[in-house]
Order: C-alpha cells, then sequence, then structure tokens
DNA sequence: GTGAAAGCGCTAACAC
DNA sequence: GTGTTAGCGCTTTCAC
C-alpha cells in the first residue's frame, strides 16, 4: 500500500500530528524539523490520501456537475468555465449524465449526495410545463442542499440561472419585420418544451406589435422529411419570404435544399435562428443568429452556488441573462 | 450533520455492524430484522457516506479523466462513451482540463493520485517529437499506475490508444489521384506535431507512390492571414487542382473565400480534409473527410484500462484504431 | 444471527 | 514546539 502519514512519522521519528502540520502547511514547526519533513516526504513520493482528510475534515472538496446529456456541443464552453473557476477554489468536479433520462438524473443526485459533493450543478433533463414528478428536486430545496439549475426554466424553487429566450427572439422578429418582410414562417414547433415556446412567444409577440401573424405551418424538425415539407412551402407561390428556424442546426440542414432549390440567399429568403454554433458564421451568407452569453452564466452560476454553499438559507435567487443577437448577412428585404 | 450507520443502529436498537450488512446487501440478518432497517434508513432519509465508506476499503470507485482541453468538441462523444461504461461497472468520473498546459497536467494527474482514482484515462497536452519533460507519465509507468494514453503517439511506455492518421491520408491522397490530380497542395503543416506530421506523411507517401510530390506552401492554419495566403495561391495560374486540410475546420473557414473567388465546387477545386465535424456533411458540396471510431477508440481505451486495473504488471499494450475515409461529393476530376 | 472492537489515513483539541 | 489521543463514518474480523 502507499505510504502514509504515520510511516512518515516513523521515519522522521517524530509524531503524525506534526506531520500533519508540516504538510498542510501550518505554523507551529521548527523550521529544521519541517524542511526536514518536507524532504522526506519528496523522497519517499508521499501521495495525502485526500480520502482520509475528507473524512476527517467532512469535507469532501468536490462539486457535482449533472448533465442532462453529455454529448451536447454547447456545454463544452460552459464545463471549461465551470471546470476552472471551481478548480481555482481548491474543488474538484465530479460529473455525471443523465442521458435525458429523468430516473437517471435522480440517480445522478443521489450519487452525488452520497459522495457528499458540497455543491451541485445540475442541467436538468425536463422543462415540460406539465413537470412530471421532480421529487429529488423538491429534496433538494427542503434540505436546503446548494444547487443551482441551469438552462431550464423549471427550477422548482432553487436557484437558477437561465438565458432569456424571448427577448432576444424578438429583437430577430424586428429585425426582418424592420427589412419589410411580412410573411414570416417559423420552423420547429414543440410548444411543450419551455425553452422553444419562450422563443416562439417571442416571435409572436414582435409580429403582433406590428400586426402580423406567424406563420406555423408546422414543420417539426425532430421529424424526418421535415426539410421536404420546408422545400414543400418554399416551392409555393405564396411562400414566405423570411424563416426563422429553431436553431442553427435546421438552418444548417436545410441550407443545401436552398441551394438546389436556386435560391440566391439572402435575396430570395432571408434566414434567422438561435445558438450561434461555431460554423454560423462561416455558412454563406453568414447566419443571423443568437447567442447566449456563457460567461455570463457561469459567473451567475458560480456566484450562486458559492453564495448559496455559504449560506445555506435566504431566498432562492433567479437570474435571467440576456442572449445576444448576432447580426451577419443571412438577412435582406424581400424584392415583393 | 446527517444521519449516520451509528444513529441507524441507536435508533433501532441494533449494532452498526447489522446496519452495515443490510445496507451492503450482505447475507446474514434476519429478515424481519433486514426489513426494519431498511424502512428505517428509508424513512429517516439515510444516505450512505462513501468517502467513509471508501476509506474502509480502500477504494475511491473513481476513473479520472485528464483532458488536454475540455473544450474540445470532438471529445463529447468520447467523454459520453467512456462515462457511461464506467458508471456501468459502477465508477463515478473525476474530470480535469489540462488546459493545454503540461504543468497543470502534471498537476491534475497528481490530484487524482491522491484522489486514488483507480484509474486513469489521460488525454496528454503535448506530442511533441522533440519531447519535452513528462516526467510524471514516467513515475506513472514505474509505479505500475494504471492509465491509459488516448489520442497521442508519444505514450511514455504506458497504455496507449490511438487513431490512425497516415493510412487514412494516404487513401485522402490516392483518391485524388486516381481523379487525375497531380498538382495537390497542402494546407497546414506543422511538423512538431505528430498528429499532423502522420497526416502529411500518409499524403506524401500515396503521392510518391505515384511519382508525385506535395505541394507544400507553408500555409500554416495557425497564423492570421493563412486564409488570403491560400487566396493567392488559387489566384495564381499555376494553382493546385486539389487540396488537402490538415482539418474541416480549415476547409470550413476557407470555404466563403473560395465561393467569393467564384470557383465551381468540385469542379474547379477538389478538397478534402481530416475530422468529419458535425457540420462537414451539410456544406456545399459536402466534404470528403475522415473519422475517427470513437466507439472503438472508446472500447479499446476501456478494455486496456480495466485489464490494467485487474493486472498492474504485465507488457503495455498499444492500439491503432484505423479511421474511416468517409467519400461525399467535394472531389472531382480536375478539367485541365 | 448478532455485537464488540479494531482499524482505514488523516485532523485537531488538548496536554506537556 | 511537539506528542497523545480521540474521533470522522464505515467495514470486518472474531467472539458469542
Amino acid at each position: 500500500m502507499a505510504v502514509t502519514i504515520h510511516d512518515l512519522a516513523r521515519m522522521a521519528g517524530t509524531s503524525t500530528a506534526t506531520i500533519s502540520r508540516v504538510l498542510s502547511g501550518k505554523r507551529g514547526v521548527g523550521a529544521a524539523k519541517r524542511e526536514a519533513i518536507m524532504r522526506l516526504a519528496q523522497e519517499v513520493g508521499y501521495t495525502p490520501n485526500r480520502i482520509a482528510q475528507n473524512l476527517a475534515l467532512n469535507k469532501s472538496h468536490v462539486i457535482g456537475l449533472v448533465a442532462a446529456a453529455l454529448d451536447n456541443p454547447a456545454y463544452v464552453d460552459f464545463f471549461r468555465r465551470i471546470h476552472r473557476a471551481v478548480h481555482d477554489k481548491g474543488y474538484r468536479v465530479l460529473i455525471a449524465d443523465s442521458e435525458l433520462d429523468a430516473e437517471k438524473e435522480r440517480q445522478n443526485i443521489a450519487t452525488m449526495r452520497e459522495h457528499r459533493a458540497e455543491g451541485l450543478i445540475v442541467f436538468p433533463v425536463h422543462d415540460w410545463r406539465a413537470a412530471g414528478k421532480a421529487e429529488h428536486f423538491l429534496h433538494l430545496r427542503v434540505q436546503k442542499f446548494p444547487v443551482v439549475i441551469v438552462g431550464r426554466l423549471d427550477d422548482h424553487g432553487l436557484d437558477a440561472v437561465t438565458s432569456e429566450q424571448d427577448e432576444c427572439a424578438a429583437t430577430l422578429t424586428r429585425h426582418l419585420i424592420e427589412l419589410g418582410h411580412r410573411d414570416i414562417a417559423f420552423v420547429g414547433s414543440d410548444p411543450s418544451n419551455r425553452c422553444i415556446a419562450e422563443r416562439q412567444a417571442g416571435v409572436e409577440r414582435a409580429l403582433s406589435a406590428a400586426g402580423l401573424t406567424l406563420r406555423t405551418e408546422n414543420i417539426v424538425p425532430d421529424q424526418p422529411g421535415w426539410v421536404e415539407q420546408l422545400e414543400t412551402l418554399l416551392r409555393r407561390p405564396d411562400r414566405p419570404t423570411a424563416v426563422v428556424y429553431i436553431n442553427d442546426v435546421c438552418a444548417l440542414m436545410a441550407h443545401p435544399m436552398l441551394l438546389r432549390l436556386g435560391l440566391r440567399l439572402p435575396a430570395d429568403l432571408s434566414q434567422v435562428a438561435f445558438d450561434d454554433s461555431i460554423w454560423s458564421r462561416y455558412l454563406t451568407p453568414p447566419l443571423t443568429t443568437t447567442a447566449e452569453r456563457i460567461e455570463e452564466v457561469t459567473a451567475r452560476t458560480l456566484e450562486v452556488l458559492f453564495a448559496r454553499m455559504e449560506d445555506p438559507d435566504g431566498p432562492a435567487v433567479r437570474h435571467r441573462v440576456a442572449q445576444e443577437v448576432i447580426f451577419r448577412n443571412s438577412t435582406a428585404a424581400p424584392h415583393r
């Protein structure tokens, strides 16, 4: 087995207390002894056992990160930032993937608690209006466990940080209206998903403020064949002059079809979307879209989490971070 | 503080040993007692303290994942798969980001060891021919610590799993040669990086087998202005008829410039690259590129890791996983 | 079947 | 300054 603090004590002809003191940089040890112990530890390749240390201190030095789906590239930057900040405060991060399964999510949270994570950052799996059973979140709240819910509106009364979806959608839409568009289609309708619902609501709000109504053709990108549906729509003589996609990926997927149709972009069709995926700026034309302010979401998240870890009582806070609208060249005035 | 096994023992009027036995599903406890204890634990919301358990068992149930750069989207799928498999075996994953800094990498590995991770998966930061100081890897080897190095050729004699870069590069190149290309440019030269060097070597091998030589114009995509350099090259009358990019991102970044030049693709210029980024198939025309077989890399990695955890001795194994070449429509015969 | 007690490796009073 | 000792919460022999 690995060398322990006892071994060191024996070798150095001293006590475990002294060893502990020098290793954790506490004062009250003679310089000579301290020096000798440091060197000894170095020589024998002593590696402190954090498990034992954590048990003794009743701390874990661990922050748990529970992701709804680990394979979502949108998380990546967030992870990195969280990781860095947390690390700088002396914490490690234990990661768990809920694989879009609420039961796994429950399990993951339980596991985190067993490992005595000192704080939790959760991207919940669900965000439905018809909120299912989410007792695990209620438990967390009742027990005042430090946790912040990220990216979902259903915060169950816990601390939460989300990006606003509504205002940026409205901005995007107003932009189209100002260019002269009157016939705007929306691709991607799943109103049971709150995030999508908010985006759609923002679009409709801007439209109705201008006395217009949304053209929802029930093209839902989760279903196969939706690109063909969109193609059919765009072939009609009364086709829309602009389309709002629920996210960049949809715009990307539709792009080859648009070219096949011989549409000149953006002259013949204006397009806007959400999420600012990496490739969006390289599309031809570059796509006008919205971007989450990840650095701010991260900052708020950590701020809230650490504050809560200090003070488990106190009312839940809820942050909504504004999204940025990035205007590129995928829109133009309609020529009709 | 949370309720402990002692509290349960007291409440149930029994001993900690018995509680421990039923909670860890061991036999040798009366059915009635067992039942009662289970219910009690449930009622009071007992959460086992894994820290204490791990200390007693001298296990950590933790696998460490040390990433060179956590914000690389290419990792994402790998992470997910690793996570899932590891979880299924009853392990948690502790994650660390080296932020492309060798010193942080050293630190991360040290931390993992302090936390008594039972196995390590490392994406090393460096992979240079002029290998710098990598003592931390040597230590791991000397101490027979279970670790597998992923994605880098510099494996320091440790277990390793990498994707082959050479053969797929040759395949890509042969494909261009067979189409009739004789003048092929290579974008992205940094021979000190082993992965890039291998790709370039593969290209050159295929070329020289056909009696051709590579056109390296020293366009290195890390430097600003490289797209303009490429543009200059493509404006020359003796411009190449095909280009091999070191990765998809380069192809993507160059794309708008190609359109501006009025090149018809792929008729006027054939293009191939590496990495099969998500958007590559949606480019117009869809990009011919190579893809790592992530599922196989993952499988090999876990196989090797768990084998090593069982048997710390035994010679290091080294797997090279073949890459897949995905032919799409970004190439054509040159019309000259 | 069940309980007492000795650790696991480390920390932190409390003595000296 | 330095050592002694009693835990931290759990597991596991070893008796009974």
